[in-house]
DNA sequence: CTCCAGGGGGCCA
DNA sequence: TGGCCCCATGGA
């Protein structure tokens, strides 16, 4: 038994002394996580820091800014990130949701699985955007899936990701792994820098075929 | 030119 | 539930 929870910290171990830690969630504070969440939802990181960038310029960087400035205004401002007027409305409703639940401090004293309802209950804010605002921004161990994580999985064989629900994969992490927030952003976040680096959609996977080659060279 | 990026919601069978 | 479609800019 237990030969899963090896073999997901094996993977760990190998991803951790390929690439070092990632130091994810790149933001000043964890409000800047959470804007930077809805932002980054289908879009390239780059475009997003850039939006980041624009709001810190203009002072809308927090509640008051953000509520401050009408949807067009705001899809303005963070047009490089595309999708700016769905994001610009999903920002508002983030907003609007933080204060009617009573601000930051009052969300991170409730237990994950509360926050995490009261998250998914904000439009625009799915599994993996709340995920990432609980692990990143509330700092609660949870664990992020993300489209990577399942092509990394299904290409190592493990298991067909793709046609497990969201919640099946988390959980076989969490259950697997010790809970530890430090890990889980670690972890979530090196499976995102491999599956850059070499598990591209078209190409057939190199980069699995590698761990999963450490992986039987490695003593269990 | 095409493909993709640190997704999510609405609609319909 | 599962499959589509829409949202849209910017880089490779």
């Amino acid at each position: 038994m237990k030969k899963l929870e090896r073999k997901l910290m094996n993977i760990y171990e190998l991803l951790l002394q390929e690439y070092g830690p990632q130091g994810w969630w790149p933001a000043e504070t964890p409000f800047e996580v959470l804007v930077g969440a809805v932002l980054t939802q289908n879009t390239s990181w780059r475009n997003v820091e850039k939006a980041i960038q624009i709001m810190k310029k203009n002072r809308c960087l927090s509640e008051e800014g953000i509520l401050k400035l009408n949807v067009t205004d705001l899809a303005k401002l963070i047009k490089c990130v595309g999708f700016y007027n769905v994001k610009a409305r999903r920002l508002k409703n983030l907003v609007e949701a933080l204060i009617k639940y009573g601000g930051m401090e009052v969300l991170g004293k409730l237990k994950t699985e509360e926050l995490r309802l009261k998250l998914l209950a904000i439009s625009g804010i799915g599994k993996e955007t709340a995920d990432s605002i609980i692990l990143y921004a509330f700092e609660k161990p949870i664990f992020v899936v993300d489209e990577y994580t399942r092509r990394i999985l299904t290409r190592l064989e493990m298991l067909d990701a793709r046609k497990m629900e969201y919640d099946e994969i988390r959980t076989l992490f969490e259950e697997n792994l010790p809970r530890d927030v430090r890990l889980y952003k670690e972890y979530h976040a090196l499976l995102v820098r491999h599956a850059k680096e070499h598990c591209r959609k078209k190409p057939r996977c190199e980069g699995c075929v590698l761990i999963e080659n450490a992986i039987c060279k490695a003593k269990f």
